[in-house]
DNA sequence: TTGACTTCGTTGCATCCGCAACTATAAACA
DNA sequence: TGTTTATAGTTGCGGATGCAACGAAGTCAA
């Protein structure tokens, strides 16, 4: 439940001025929308709260943050981190191009994440054999255990977030997620 | 397009080696799941493109950066900055801590963006008559012309986005990031 | 071969962010 | 009342990030 919000700040009088009660309305679920001092902006006709790339966000922020305590508290890794070794331990050995090519991170978040996995033991290096600039990345033994265990946390953490969508709800989010990546512009450039 | 897919590095008989024309597939949307060196992880059934914080944060980055280059660009504005700016021109005038209720974004976050949105002249700060820790925060005329212009821009590339999706497809996707977001655990908290 | 151009990956720098600690005020309660 | 606890908002600090610039290597064509 969430906590009380903001006691005694209520000036019912007070044009356009968000109240105690308001805000308690904005953040309830089934939010009458126009009851209240939220409107659309009259003159762009702006929703913030239709705008799907500020959804998009609140939402990835909310799941990402539950999930991230799990491998920052046992191993110390950035989300970055935690990205490229799921990414080797699903797709294996492969160079950071190709990480960068399938997860659109960013190739200067990437290699430092891969120098941090390094020098943590969880993958090598190895040169190219056909392309002296790259270097093929393999998770090492322990990155693959790391993998293991993470990945079995990541599957219930997952099977949580579905659970309150209902199977059908959360395949159809998945889909749509797909959808809107693909169609995305950029297949490098910067990240946020 | 997507710029042609690591040129040279393909070596055909290695095991577990992500190929040029395996990647090419795996980025394909029609992705023939399992028949190339992609697999779910053995010990823990973990597959890293179903899982839900993953698929939300490649949708958020992709959608939010395309947006981003606007308010970036014409104003200088951080991502925060433009949630905060927008969450006033909704919502009308408030204190930072309703902000955060409303928003989820964290505290310090917050307090960082509204200093520079006041520097820049966007909003400005009077004392509550009620609490004195607490500042109402009002946007400026400026700040609601600012406000105005960029969501009208707003409005055009949701309408991008959406199309994309299809009316139906789009509804029910924002419907779902409602529910998810709802369910987040945690009304502060840290962010990300 | 030479030279122009592209690509892989790293690094410098400025900024942004998360977290903990802090001040000032408010609320709860003995 | 006085004491304790909770809340609004800011700041210091270490770490993460975005972008531009770079070195090294590959590509292409004259």
């Amino acid at each position: 439940m969430p906590a009380r919000l903001h006691g005694g700040a209520s000036r019912p009088g007070e044009a356009g001025r968000v109240t105690s009660s308001g805000l308690r309305a904005i953040l309830a679920p089934e939010h009458d929308k126009g009851a209240l001092p939220t409107m659309t902006d009259p003159t762009s006709g702006f929703d913030l709260e239709e705008f799907l790339p500020y959804l998009l966000n609140q939402a990835a922020e909310a799941t990402s943050h539950g999930f991230q305590a799990v491998y920052r508290d046992r191993y110390g890794f950035t989300r970055t981190q935690w990205r490229v070794l799921a990414n080797l331990g699903k797709f294996g050995a492969m160079t950071a191009r190709d990480i960068c090519a399938i997860s659109h991170i960013e190739k200067t978040k990437v290699s430092r994440a891969v120098a941090a996995l390094e020098q943590s033991g969880m993958l090598t290096r190895a040169p190219s054999e056909t392309d002296r600039r790259a270097e093929v990345l393999s998770l090492t033994a322990r990155g693959r255990d790391v993998f293991g265990e993470l990945g079995g946390l990541a599957v219930s953490f997952d099977r949580q977030l579905r659970a309150t969508l209902g199977r059908e709800g959360a395949d159809r989010l998945a889909s749509l997620l797909r959808r809107l990546i693909v169609a995305s512009p950029r297949t490098d450039g910067p990240d946020t």
